[in-house]
DNA sequence: CACCTGCTTCGACACCCGTCAACATAGACA
DNA sequence: TGTCTATGTTGACGGGTGTCGAAGCAGGTG
């Protein structure tokens, strides 16, 4: 069943703590298990229909949206419903059934955490 | 450790330089176009072993790395070779050969587009 | 209650991808 | 020149992945 435990790079003990998922791709050679960690997420976008479809819930009013608002990206349903609990596994997206339909909303804190990945002390190289 | 300010990542050239990938994920829903060339990125690093090469030379000293000082990711050297080819092909790094050796380099303007794409506005949603 | 709609799961297919051993190439050095 | 080291390329194998059609659930509506 849809059990899909997810977050496996976030410590949901400390939610305001962002995820102390890896440090810049630029400040040290990842370990392997870092690696395996945040490769995952990168997997998880780097398929066309995937990045569409977070794209489409992450840009949604209200940082949620049903499957049926979303869906519009060129596959079947099923596959659209394949990537969904990808990125659902992955940890970039929740879902949640009101009614008749399914709502995903993403995981603001993975977003962060992969952005802080990539900006490493480039642009804010400001510190002696 | 040390040091530096060695990253001469991104100070030596004009931000309007930096590659035309894509809006941040959060603004607008992707288009089939931006999803396929931002995903051919992410693809690149969704693998452990691409992700460790890759956090190798970015992080190495003046910004570069031979071969043979970033092979130890417990792959055989074809292997090395091709996911190097790989990130290559993704424009995520550049390569020199200096005499004997092959010098590879990260691609500074790509790292901040994508870094940029993943910085959203994030004050998004929840805020009702 | 029956039916219908939205979404997920199942089974199957083709294709892509990561991996290695073996071979090929480029430059250095004697 | 020949040989040795450092990388890249080729070919092949095994497993993973995206895709679909059909079937299965869940919930609303008549």
């Amino acid at each position: 069943m849809s059990n899909t435990q997810a977050l496996p790079l976030l410590e949901s003990d400390a939610p305001e703590a962002v995820a102390p998922c890896c440090p810049p791709l630029t400040e040290r050679p990842f370990t392997a298990e870092e690696a395996e960690t945040a490769a995952r997420m990168f997997k998880a976008l780097g398929d066309p229909v995937r990045l569409r479809l977070f794209s489409a819930v992450a840009s949604h009013e209200g940082g949620e949206a049903c499957v049926c608002d979303i869906s519009d990206v060129g596959v079947s349903q099923p596959t659209v419903s394949h990537h969904l609990k990808k990125l659902k596994e992955a940890g970039l997206l929740t879902s949640e059934r009101r009614g008749t339909w399914v709502y995903y909303r993403v995981e603001p804190s993975v977003l962060t955490a992969m952005g802080k990945l990539l900006t490493s002390g480039m642009s804010v190289a400001g510190s002696p």
